[in-house]
RNA sequence: GCCCAGGUGGCGGAAUUGGUAGACGCGCUGGCUUCAGGUGCCAGUUCCCGCAAGGGAGUGGAAGUUCGAGUCUUCUCCUGGGCACCA
């Protein structure tokens, strides 16, 4: 905390936060979810607090490019960072204002607006700043009907729905802005209840042809709505309707801009307001700062001290870590720190006075963005050991839920460039996870009585089609499959399942049924597929144990070979997380090696294959098969590398090839792999069910594509 | 509204990335084993016609590209997710 503060990389300002009245405490953006907090659930109210902040938004630039570069990482993820940091790139632009100003706001400072759209600048009907803009707010000292509508906009509220209904309002100030580009001409300044004070400049100028809310806007209140983007693939004269054109398109009724591109017409606006000194190119980010204080006393203590004589003094590195207080009462709602002056009151580094200690605490978030780096050396005396996090960073392979999308993931990416700018992480670990793979969540439906609240699954019982509380009786409410967590109960304990079928049973179950990524509904409809063939390759083992090795490598043997082929497709399977299919081919293999013929020279060496193959499935079952086939001499499983197949057993000598005609399969040939083309077309026309289709006639084509198939074309 | 995924048998899901659709598992049907149930083993199981051989249809829907489309293109309908008065 304290490199980063002197890095400029964490700021402490007052700012309107979002605060959980159920956690007590303030979350940041990301940790807001429809409104609602993440963990409590309790919908979030805006209070104005001095806060401390990580300048996430000083990497915003390298977080968004950086992604294309993560290609070990699901589209979709990448999809969530871009969209949550969304930057645009625009205008900055200052109109000078006329008209009967309050007199405590300087008319020179003019009104700064942000536009994406600045080549509509000549279509602009009327600049619109946001209810809390400085100038609203003066507005308001002597405007009561001002003011009177700040407060209503203050109570729309800002949750989805009421934003779906609330109508574009405005309140018309005294003032006007003063087009740049059209002598004499002036725009109406409003105070707008769409325009947001925390994006942008917290002001727009509105341009109604090629705005909707603009259009709306300017609809309710009469404005000129002066298209000047004539969209493509049209000609002549054309009208705004209904929607505004937002499209691309060619400039019009713009002077000097008629005849331009979209692109090239912004180009040209930014290039001139520049050179007049009114404006400037501008990117713009939907990522805020993070936040990181929070009221509580579960958490990382800030170091900071807070002395009414020298400001706030980062606490000496000697005296870190901050212990936090043992004993400590949660009697009364609110921090505990608050209230504890024996750990609070400090002397002032600096001066000596009586100081007090930072009390708000970090976001837990802080300590989950960089343990990896921390696990390397967990004993240092740094935050990091280079040399450590050199070898072992960036971490190979990332595994975690969806949920932390935007959250965990771009917190961590953040930190990692924060701690490399800081000199704790090499170049090489910027970017902390190169790979990432997100796993799906395990759910279950719920269940609710009105008198119970949740019941778990086995408080439930199904009978004559409804279902029931095993305790009350009373009809239960069942809920959709949701994620599998405690508060809701919807869980199933695994104890049970375990004692029924055994770890491994559980393990194998799991794996097989659907691709990792995936979200479940948990159902244990298809364990006894499970469990039969634990029990399967248990018989195979006994019927092969004590056969001992093969003397000679038994190459004409079908069990080896199928056992190699399967040793490759599930050596691929595993390595790409697809580990149903590796199941699925280790089904295979199993039936293949129970249908061996008894005086198959490689059966034995194949169930050895198998069983090292199942091992990381079921580790604790293949241990034993394998002490079974093994006697005393083999070392474990565990220790044991893992198989790899004999690359000969891989390649084919026959091939059996579908035969189409038109498209349509009609029969297969069998051929040697090294088979040529026309040896391959004779064998595909001799077919009794291609000359049928044939009816005597020569075909009009015939496309062999090696090792494939073959088409003949009539 | 914008941006992503995804839609395949009764179910979970495969399909070598344009080349035999439905692997494997569950479930179901029939048979063998058994005094019986279960286990185990064998056979069948996308749908329609047919005793069978065989034929026809088929990957949400419509069209297109191709010798060939679950896979590519366009439109469209549904489901799930993300973002959202972001100027």
């Amino acid at each position: 905390f304290l490199d980063f503060l002197e890095a400029g990389l964490v700021d402490r300002r007052e700012s309107t936060v979002n605060w959980d009245p159920v956690d007590r405490t303030v979350l940041a953006n990301e940790q807001v979810i429809d409104g609602k907090g993440w963990r409590s659930g309790a919908p979030v109210e805006k209070r104005q607090l001095t806060q401390w902040f990580f300048r996430i938004t000083a990497f915003a630039d390298e977080l968004i490019d950086d992604l294309d570069t993560l290609k070990g990482w699901p589209e979709r993820v990448r999809m969530m960072q871009a969209n949550w940091i969304s930057r645009s790139t625009g205008l900055k632009l200052t109109f000078e204002l006329s008209g009967a100003l309050a007199s405590h706001i300087d008319p020179s400072d003019g009104l700064t607006v942000y536009t994406t759209r600045p080549d509509t600048i000549f279509g602009a009907a009327f600049c619109a700043v946001a209810p809390d803009h400085p100038l609203a707010q003066a507005a308001a000292k002597t405007d009561e009907a001002a003011a009177a509508f700040i407060a209503e906009c203050a109570q729309l509220g800002t949750s989805e729905q009421a934003l779906e209904k609330a109508e574009k309002v405005g309140h018309r100030l005294a003032i006007d802005a003063v087009h740049p580009f059209v002598n004499g001409r002036k725009l109406p300044v409003y105070i707008a209840n769409f325009v947001l004070m925390e994006y942008g400049e917290g002001a727009i100028f509105g341009c109604p042809a090629h705005d909707q809310r603009d259009l709306d806007f300017a609809r309710k209140y009469g404005l000129e709505i002066l298209p000047v983007v004539r969209p493509s693939g049209h000609d002549g004269p054309f009208e705004i309707g209904a929607e505004a054109e937002t499209g691309d398109g060619v400039l019009v009724n713009s002077t000097f801009l008629d005849g331009m591109e979209v692109a090239s017409a912004q180009a040209e606006i930014i290039r001139r307001a520049s050179e007049g000194g009114f404006g400037e190119a501008k990117v713009n980010y939907r990522l805020r700062d993070w936040g990181v204080s929070r009221q509580r006393y579960w958490g990382c203590p800030i170091p900071i001290i807070h002395c009414d004589t020298c400001g706030i003094v980062p606490v000496p590195r000697e005296s870190l870590p901050i212990a936090l207080p043992e004993t400590v009462s949660f009697d009364t709602p609110g921090n505990p720190l608050d209230r504890d002056d024996a750990w609070r009151l400090v002397e002032c580094p600096q001066c000596g006075r009586e100081a007090r200690r930072e009390t708000d605490t970090m976001d837990t978030f802080v300590d989950s963005s960089w343990y990896y780096a921390r696990f390397c050396a967990p004993q240092a005396e740094t935050p990091t050991d280079l040399p450590s996090v050199g070898h072992w960073l960036p971490v190979d392979q990332y595994i975690g839920g969806i949920e932390h999308a935007i959250l965990h993931l771009l917190y961590s990416r953040f930190f990692a460039r924060a701690m490399h700018a800081t000199g704790h992480l090499p170049e090489e670990a910027r970017e902390p996870f190169p790979s990432l793979f997100t796993q799906g969540m395990v759910c279950h439906e719920t269940y609710r009585t009105d008198a119970e609240g949740w019941l778990s699954p086995d408080q439930i019982e199904r009978r004559d089609g409804g279902v029931y509380s095993r305790a009350s009786g009373a009809a239960v409410e069942v809920g959709p499959p949701i994620k599998m967590s405690k508060s809701k109960k919807n869980v199933v304990a695994p104890e049970e399942f375990i004692e029924q079928y055994g770890a491994d049973t559980a393990r194998w179950f799991m794996l097989s049924d659907s691709p990792p990524e995936r979200d479940v509904e948990w159902s244990e409809a298809g364990v006894e597929g499970a469990w039969r063939h634990l029990q399967r390759v248990w018989r195979l083992v006994l019927s092969v144990a004590g056969g001992g090795r093969p003397k000679a490598p038994a190459s004409d043997s079908a069990a080896l070979k199928a056992a190699h082929r399967a040793g490759h497709t599930v050596t691929e399977d595993i390595a790409g997380f697809r580990f149903n299919r590796a199941i699925a081919r280790l089904y295979e293999l199993t039936g293949q090696l129970a249908s061996a013929k008894e005086d198959d020279p490689g059966k034995a060496e194949g169930v050895r294959i198998l069983i090292r193959l199942m091992f990381p499935f079921t580790p604790h079952f293949a241990e034993e098969a394998w002490r079974k086939l093994g006697g005393k001499q083999t070392q474990i499983l565990a220790k044991t590398a893992w198989f790899e197949p004999d690359p000969a057993f891989l390649v084919e000598d026959l091939l059996t090839l579908p035969v189409q005609v038109n498209g349509k399969k009609r029969g297969e040939i069998s051929v040697p792999a090294d088979a040529s083309s026309a040896e391959i077309e004779q064998a595909a026309l001799a077919l009794e069910a291609v000359t049928k289709q044939l009816q005597g006639g020569e075909p009009r084509k015939v496309i062999v594509v090696p090792k494939r198939i073959v088409n003949v074309v009539v």
